[in-house]
RNA sequence: GGCCCGUUGGUCAAGAGGCCUAAGACACCGCCCUUUCACGGCGGUAACACGAGUUCGAAUCUCGUACGGGUCACCA
């Protein structure tokens, strides 16, 4: 028996199976050529974020739009910074946002498909059965050293002002005997497994990523951790492995992992692997200061997802933002077709930025309001309540207790041929029509330095007069216009456009007047339908408390 | 610092040697429409980081500089 096998059998002891088992047990997938098989590797570590979900989105329109399959696979590696829920939140996170789950975790706690499990912590075995190959085949062996020595080894490294890391000469058991390893393991030595790398600084490794085109890099000499010393793998072994095994054929994760491809690209053709296609995705970046940066968890707000749902943006909303961003030509798209679902949008990875997109809030808003105007008033109804019952239960009992009110409120030059675009975001919903509440309601009779105190009431008195709630638009603006002649204001806004000294003002003027009696405000929507879904009663009651003053 | 990547208006970006007197969207400004405000329509301000080179011709190719970003763990 060669030293090798004996050493991999020394150091895994109970691994029985070799790689062929798990080769066999896993096979091709049956799909059609150009299918894309893609994935979404989160570590559960904390809430959703911005820059998973927008990677979550653009592996999920590469699977639809190749006809493949998307998965999710939870890189529980870490179990020091593991955060509990997490799993929870970032796949039902996932869910809430529309982003459908073809395998791997769908939720919390349940997965599904044949290349499972989808769970690193749950997939020791076949890692380190991979790795006591490598060992046999001398790729692969143990070091013993203590994070001290390392630290010592880079110290001196940086002296030197030499390349730091466990390559070469500096590997120190990087040529470890069998005895020697038997002697510190008899000993009770702690120890990772490393990669023996066969590489050289001085070749390159080129690739094409489907992003960011060619990159050409030093090869890996490195000889890294493959197996961390509680036997669990580190993300570069498992990754190989992984994508490997459940014959992922797109990589597609965040640009933070170009600068590791050389490794990764290294392992595959070690352990004689099929190397899959690259797409480094640019982050999504934030102005802070004047610098643009990478959008952090820990400063920005918008870093977590959560943060939308508690503003009130519709979920769709975010999704077409994003899309905006990841793709260059969806907006050219969308115009085209309005009506269609993102899902129909033919994505190609080539229309991906190469550099990081800023956080653009305002075009957020642009983008939402255009989403919220297309809306029934039963469907706005039905988001406001929900988001009111998780952030404003006391504007959610306020809506609920009279359903069929707050419709018609919210039908509000709504469910008409060009809605308003005012809304963006539920939050915005119960200050934009508070005076229709009048829980919220504040009178203000404060008029514009055009019109005079005395004018104004003289109208109110006459309006009062006539008013009917029965009044259609035209009759309702009709009416004003009557009025305006004794006031002496112009009926017709053209007829004060000409001749402004003649009048006073004009029944423009005069619904002002009005509007700022029954709502405290000089702009809001439509005057005659809030009017007509406020009631006689509050109209006449108001417009009576603004004659008093 | 080493190694990668990037740099077109305030923002997102089109652009792959002549079609560029550089598209479109958001934002901003003006006008029109209009009972207010929105919507909508029309128009406007505003950009190829800098310097060399290749070429008849460069936003597009090459090199250098500057600036920005990423990465150098028993974290992912």
């Amino acid at each position: 028996m060669s030293d090798n096998i004996k050493l991999a059998d020394l150091l895994l002891p109970n691994i029985d199976k070799t790689p062929d088992y798990y080769e066999n047990l896993y096979p091709a997938r049956n799909l059609p050529e150009g299918a894309r098989v893609v994935r979404v590797a989160p570590s559960p570590t904390g809430y959703l974020h911005l820059g998973v979900l927008f990677a979550s989105l653009v592996n999920r329109i590469t699977a639809t739009s190749s006809g493949g399959v998307f998965f999710t696979r939870i890189e529980d590696t870490d179990k020091k910074r593991e955060v509990e829920g997490g799993i929870e939140d970032i796949i039902g996170g996932l869910a809430r946002f529309g982003i459908t789950i073809d395998e791997g975790f769908i939720s919390g706690t349940e997965q599904k498909g044949d290349y499972g499990p989808y769970q690193q912590s749950h997939r020791a075995e076949i890692y380190q059965t991979y790795v006591k190959e490598l060992i046999r085949q001398g790729l692969a062996y143990p070091c013993f050293c203590t994070a001290e020595e390392l630290e010592a080894t880079r110290n001196e490294q940086e002296a030197k002002k030499i390349r730091t890391g466990y390559h070469g000469e500096w590997a120190k058991h990087r040529n470890i005997t069998f005895e020697e390893a038997k002697k510190l393991i008899d000993e009770g030595k702690p120890f990772v497994v490393r990669l023996k790398s066969p590489g050289n600084e001085d070749n390159k490794v080129v690739f094409e990523d489907a992003i960011k085109g060619k990159i050409e890099m030093p090869e890996n000499d490195e000889d890294f951790v493959l197996l961390k010393s509680d036997g669990i793998p580190t993300y570069h072994f498992a990754h190989a492995i992984d994508d490997h095994l459940m014959h992922t054929t797109h990589v597609m994760r965040g640009d933070e992992w170009i600068s590791s491809v050389p490794k990764h690209i290294q392992l595959f053709r070690l352990l004689g692997f099929k190397v899959p296609k690259f797409a480094h995705i640019s982050p999504i970046m934030k102005l802070d200061g004047g610098a643009k940066r990478k959008i952090s968890k820990r400063k920005d707000p918008e870093a977590a997802v959560h943060f939308f749902a508690e503003e009130g943006f519709m979920s769709e909303s975010v999704i077409e933002y994003l899309m905006t961003i990841a793709a260059s030509d969806f907006e050219d798209w969308r115009r085209a077709n309005p009506d269609k679902s993102y899902k129909d949008f033919k994505f190609n990875l080539k229309k991906m930025s190469v550099s990081g997109a800023l956080f653009d809030g305002v075009k957020l808003l642009d983008v939402s309001k255009n989403m919220v105007s297309r809306l029934s008033s039963g469907q706005v109804y039905g988001f406001v309540t929900a988001w009111a019952k998780e952030f404003d239960t006391d504007f959610y009992n306020i809506l609920t207790s009279n359903p069929e009110y707050s419709k018609a409120v919210f039908a509000i030059d709504r469910d008409v041929p060009k809605p308003r675009k005012d809304i963006a975001k539920w939050n915005e919903v119960k200050e934009y029509f508070s005076y229709m509440f009048e829980e919220y309601y504040t009178p203000d009779f404060t008029l514009p330095e055009n019109i005079a105190k005395e004018d104004a009431v003289n109208f109110l008195k006459a309006y009062s007069e006539v008013y009917s709630p029965e009044d259609d638009k035209q009759t309702w603006f009709n009416k004003i216009k009557e009025i305006a002649p004794t006031l002496n204001f112009a009926s017709e806004t053209k007829e004060y456009k000409a001749n402004p000294e003649a009048y006073k003002g004009h029944a423009g003027d005069l619904s002002t007047v009005l509007r700022i009696a029954i709502t405290g405000r000089r702009n809001t929507p439509d005057l005659c339908s809030i009017m007509q879904v406020l009631g006689k009663d509050k109209c006449l009651e108001r417009i009576k408390n603004a004659i008093r003053g």
